[in-house]
DNA sequence: CCAGCAGGTTAACCGTCGTTCACCGCCGGG
DNA sequence: CCCGGCGGTGAACGACGGTTAACCTGCTGG
C-alpha cells in the first residue's frame, strides 16, 4: 500500500480520468498537500507527523523539507488556500446572481454545498486546525474567513431588513454549520440527493 | 475514587480565589475538568498541557494526577460525559414530549439549544477532539454519539415517513452543525434572542 | 496528641517528533 | 562524458511535554 509506484510521464495517462482532471497533474508538491488534508481530517493536524504525511505519498518523513519549509507552513497554506477559494468564489458567484437577493443567498448556498461535498477533509481542518496555526498565518485566515461571512451577512440583510447585523451573522454561522455537516453523515447519501437536501435545508433555514 | 466532598472547611488558603469566583463550589475534580474543557476548546486537546491545565485552576502540573490517571483518562471523562447527557437528555425529552412526532421534534430542538447555548465549550471539543482518543475510549463515545442520533432519526422518519434512514440520519447530522454553530458566532447575540433565532432555523431545517 | 492520608511541590526521566545534516543516485544539457 | 542540482535517504539532535519519584504539609478522626 505505500507503493506509490511509478507515476509514469506526464502527459500520458489522461485517457480513463475524464472527471477528475484537476488531480490529474500530481507535482508531488500537490500530492503531498492533499494526502496530508485526508490525513489532517482524520486524526488531527497535531497527530500526524511528517512521516505519516511521507509514507502517505511513498517517500520518507524529511523529504517533505524539500517541498515545504515546515509543517506549520503545509498547514498554513491548506488554510490560506481553502479561505482565499471561499472567499473569491462567493464574490464571483453573488455577482453572477444579478441584483435580487434571493438569487444571490441561492447562488452563495449553491457554492457553499458544491465545496462542502467536494472537499469533505478541508472542511473538517479549516475549523478544526486554525488555532494550531502561528499567529500571523491564523490572522490571515480569520481576516480571509471574516471577508466570506461578510459576503453572506450582506445577502442575508437585505433579504431580512429587519434583522441587525449580529443576527445576520448568526443567521450565516449557523448555515454553514448546517451545510458543513457533510464529513459527518459521510457517503450514505449518493451525492446528488445529498447536494438536494442540503440546499432545501440551507433554503429553509436562511428565510424561515 | 475519593468523593472528595469535603472542602475543608473555611476557606482561607493564601491564593485560590484566581478565576473561580462565580461557581458556587465544585469539587476540585471538577474544577479541573471545567478548566481543561475550556482550554481544549480554545487550543484544542494536544496543544494544552498539563501545566497549563493546573495553571488555570491555581496548582502545578503533575498536581493533576492526584485526581485524574492521565490526561487521556481527562479528556475521555469528558467526551463520555457529554456523551450521556446528551443521550439520556433526548429519551427524557422525548418521552415528556408524549407521542406526537411534532411534538417530540420541538423537545428535541430545545434541549439541543439550550445544550449548545450553555455548553459551547464542551461542543467544540466534543467533536474536534474524539479522533486524540485511545481507541476504547473512542468507541464508548461513538456508539453514545450514535444511540443519539438514533434518536433523532426516529423522530425525524416519523414525520417525513417518504424519506428513508440515510436522508435522515444527514438532515439530523444537518441539524445538528446548525445548532452547534453556537461557539462561532460567539456572544453578540443575546442568549435569548439567540436561542429563539436557533430553535425557528433548526425547525425550518428539519421540517421544510 | 499522634498517625495518616489527601493533595501539592520540585526535579528528573523519557519517548515522541519536528527539523537538520551529510551523503547519494538519477537525469538533462553543455 | 561529465556535471549540477533536484529529490530522496538514514542518522542524529534538541525541544517539548506527559508521567513518575521523592518529599512535604496541614487537616481530621481515633
Amino acid at each position: 500500500m505505500t507503493r506509490a509506484g511509478t507515476q509514469a510521464g506526464p502527459g500520458r495517462s489522461a485517457r480513463d480520468t475524464a472527471l477528475i482532471a484537476d488531480t490529474s497533474h500530481p507535482s508531488r508538491r500537490e500530492q503531498i498537500l492533499q494526502a496530508a488534508a485526508q490525513l489532517f481530517a482524520e486524526r488531527g493536524a497535531r497527530a500526524v507527523g511528517v512521516d505519516d504525511i511521507g509514507a502517505a505519498v511513498g517517500v520518507t518523513g524529511p523529504a517533505i523539507y524539500r517541498h515545504f519549509a515546515s509543517k506549520d507552513a503545509m498547514l498554513a497554506e491548506m488554510l490560506v488556500g481553502i479561505s482565499e477559494r471561499l472567499a473569491d468564489g462567493a464574490r464571483e458567484r453573488i455577482a453572477e446572481a444579478g441584483p435580487e437577493p434571493a438569487a444571490q443567498l441561492r447562488a452563495l448556498i449553491d457554492f457553499q454545498v458544491e465545496f462542502a461535498l467536494d472537499n469533505p477533509a478541508l472542511i473538517v481542518v479549516h475549523d478544526r486546525d486554525l488555532p494550531s496555526l502561528p499567529g500571523a498565518d491564523a490572522a490571515a485566515v480569520r481576516r480571509l474567513q471574516r471577508r466570506y461571512v461578510e459576503e453572506w451577512v450582506a445577502v442575508l440583510a437585505r433579504l431580512h431588513h429587519g434583522d441587525d447585523a449580529a443576527a445576520c451573522r448568526a443567521r450565516a454561522h449557523a448555515v454553514f454549520g448546517l451545510i458543513n455537516s457533510t464529513p459527518h453523515s459521510a457517503g450514505r447519501l449518493g451525492r446528488p440527493a445529498m447536494g438536494e437536501l442540503l440546499r432545501r435545508m440551507a433554503w429553509s433555514a436562511a428565510t424561515g
